[in-house]
DNA sequence: AAGTGGTCTAGACCACTTT
DNA sequence: AAGTGGTCTAGACCACTTC
């Protein structure tokens, strides 16, 4: 983190070897010398710092973070490098910048974010507020795949949460949700059911824990027995089946989640680009 | 187009009102001066002279596009302008930059671009090239619906394809196609039979349709009696049915695509960011 | 008026590729 | 050596928000 590409400047001003010493600027542990030799440009480096800062909680989701000129004092960088550090989080949804304002710290407790990760749409309408029923949530021992997929020891402490979501009443979704038990200690039905707005920004405001991106890997499955009751559907209807892991700072994978998606009048909307 | 939001120079050489007159460099017609009065950052002009010369095919996919000093040129702006309008356009894959060599138009006759719109994964193991069985092509009229989402009239020509894709012998996505007669004359089975590579780079080359983003509506269906048939499976089996509609430049619909997958060796991968 | 992000310019040098 | 995109700096002004 200390080497520095080059110093193209004659001006004494912008010296180099100063981005790794204004890292130490950012407060908790950074990680010591030792690290990777590979080369990356100032503003990766600074890029890097700045992450850090979000993923330390130095900035909560919310909050408005310096502005670049005080950024660029701090780093001893250029107001244009720090500006293309935050083009490239803001372009990663960490942070979001207002004209004006100033940059603030993404948050899932904003209407914007709200359907970044909740891609079931209406065939018709706008979509609604979906109603929750925890049918279940407890701690238990995580299953070898489970342990595998979150990065922990099999029979590590895991919470496991099971629901019920209905649109103006219609039961559509099922979700099983699988969470690292360490992170999510005092995550109980009661905090679950009484929160308002979604499930990741409980996650975020309570547990300290972001969700930054997710994979899903979807599939056509037929209700069992079980699941035709809950969605109130006869067994063997198709079922979408979404697959996740979800990531937070540090490409970390801290959820699993298993849904099944009724999609008679909602389907699953993607954009290629 | 006309207008540049300001002329912040002291030194005479970068003059104002030029990227509107540079842009007739482009060659084909351009409309003319009454456009809508709302003004646009410079860069974005110039972005949108670059995509119109995309547009019009004077660079084609895969072909270099002159270097950004020399666009700079042109347009009589600063390189760092180009510069700005490339990246986003580079964003949005409608060309591909290389250090040391140049800026290419995108192609869909290229590695890196074929799992772009190929969302289908084996769960186990790499993907393979799937083969390719063409049931019927035919050219019919538009029903009311296919008119509505690719802008035609009801009753206009349609190019309409059913095709069988197994990979590696089993059969695993039956798919058709709508596209507007207009734009695919003399598309016919066999040309298509007879080309290697993706139906999306047959589209640019051959018929100079370039598909450059599409939106997917996803669900889960049965398998009814014929679609069982093809994919070898039992009618009423589960299968992941995707609705997709293709975008050429202009963010005009040019190929409608539904596509049944039988997801049991397969998934349809999806990152969420 | 002051502060913020957004745009634009000009010039330097680096990394990579080709000649 | 020459040409390309990639990085970095410095300074100016614009658009928007707040005081």
């Amino acid at each position: 983190m200390n080497q520095v590409p080059s110093n193209p400047n004659s001006n004494g001003a912008a010296g180099n070897s100063t981005a790794g010493s204004a890292g130490g600027a950012s407060g908790s542990g950074l990680s010591p010398a030792g690290a990777s030799p590979t080369f990356s440009p100032l503003y990766q480096q600074i890029k890097a710092l700045i992450t850090q800062s979000l993923q330390s909680g130095e900035w909560k989701p919310g909050e408005l973070i310096p502005s670049e000129v005080e950024l660029a004092g701090r780093y001893k960088v250029s107001q244009g490098t720090v500006r293309k550090a935050i083009d490239e989080l803001a372009a990663e949804h960490l942070v979001v910048r207002r004209q004006g304002k100033g940059t603030f710290v993404a948050s899932h407790n904003e209407a914007r974010a709200h359907y970044r990760f909740l891609k079931l749409m209406p065939d018709e309408g706008v979509p609604h507020q979906p109603d929750h029923h925890y049918i279940e949530v407890k701690r238990i021992r995580a299953a070898a795949e489970v342990a595998r997929l979150l990065d922990l020891k099999s029979g590590d402490a895991v919470v496991y949460i099971k629901r019920l979501l209905s649109f103006e009443g219609a039961p559509t979704i099922l979700e099983e949700l699988w969470l690292p038990g360490q992170l999510f200690k005092g995550l109980t039905a009661e905090r679950l059911a009484e929160y308002k707005g979604p499930m990741y920004g409980l996650f975020e405001s309570e547990f300290g824990t972001r969700m930054i991106r997710a994979t899903e890997k979807l599939r056509a499955v037929a209700a069992d027995a079980g699941v035709a009751t809950y969605l109130k559907v006869a067994e063997g209807t198709p079922l979408l089946c979404a697959d996740r892991v979800s990531f937070t700072y540090g490409d970390k994978a801290v959820e699993l989640r298993r849904g099944l998606y009724l999609t008679t009048a909602f389907h699953y909307q993607n954009e290629l680009s």
